[in-house]
DNA sequence: TTTGTTTATGCAAAAAGATTGCATTTAATG
DNA sequence: CATTAAATGCAATCTTTTTGCATAAACAAA
């Protein structure tokens, strides 16, 4: 039901998932730069959603102008291989798009931490039926979950009871 | 399964809410200030997400400062009155939580046109576990479908069309 | 009603994030 | 190597969110 995210894929599967996406990229017109690979690469071995800013914090990315990333992420998010998240931070975050369905989150407003909730098939359904019997097109969901995760529940009641002493 | 939202509680009925709203943050220690009053009886008037600037646009409201509305909807969003939705448009959306569960929406992403989705059972189930058999507390969720409504779809349907004459 | 205290408001301004225009560079193509 | 189209960096703008501070309004007590 809930998996935290501490598998991101290994380096050498998310390299591969990487050129695989680069390749069907060039096929539609895009040009091999170095941002591109290298967000590519950053973005395949880290499969959270980011802001533009952390992504930009990325080693191989950091020489790379802000306005660059975040061009070549719209482009991106257009192509279908990116897409946006809101996880109630003020900034939208990105993230690339697996193979498969794309992953919900249980997200803690305290700490920021991040859990991978499996996508509810009633949801799934919905989404089918809305593409398949309404005339809506391209339907897409995001579903998130908020509260405060056990570490950060407990903390905020020792501050509570310190907070009386 | 899906609702358009035409039906706006009437008005005697948004003013009866509004007024126990009111009475209740007036227990917890909130002033009867006159931004209050008019923000609590459009926003109950109005069951829609809004941004800050929208509402700002009530014609009660409009003499108001926008800083305030700001402040105001922060505190109402801490006291459990108003809660924040992300409708994919850069600013954040508010309304007033409905005394029963919270509607999810169906957002098209070309015209912004809303129509109401009723929560799935399933999504509300792992809502209720995770507060009730994980450590996480007060947990929320958020959930959204995206998609081009029948209307935009054939408009750019046409479009398409027309540009190819 | 007057006084004092607390909270809300307006104004100004800053910080953060998203977005565009334009001149230059880079990648692909022949 | 020359040409062309797309990508980049830089500067600047715009929108949205957020804060500080002096003033005004609401509330409670005298």
């Amino acid at each position: 039901m809930m998996n935290s995210i501490a598998s991101a894929p290994s380096s050498s599967q998310a390299q591969d998932a990487a050129a695989g996406i680069l390749a069907s990229l060039l096929e539609r017109g895009f040009k091999r730069t170095h941002a591109l690979v290298c967000l590519l690469r950053e973005m395949a071995a880290d499969p959270r959603p980011r802001t533009l800013a952390e992504w930009g914090e990325c080693p191989s990315l950091q020489e790379r102008n802000g306005v660059t990333l975040y061009r070549l992420m719209l482009k991106l998010e257009q192509a279908g291989v990116v897409r946006r998240v809101n996880l109630g931070e003020r900034a939208q975050c990105f993230q690339l798009l697996p193979s498969g369905p794309a992953p919900d989150y249980l997200v803690c407003t305290s700490c920021g931490g991040l859990e991978q909730v499996e996508t509810p098939l009633e949801v799934r359904v919905l989404e089918e039926n809305l593409a398949r019997k309404t005339g809506w097109k391209a339907v897409r969901h995001e579903l998130e979950f908020f509260g405060v995760c056990p570490n950060c529940a407990e903390n905020s009641n020792e501050a509570a009871h310190l907070a009386v002493i």
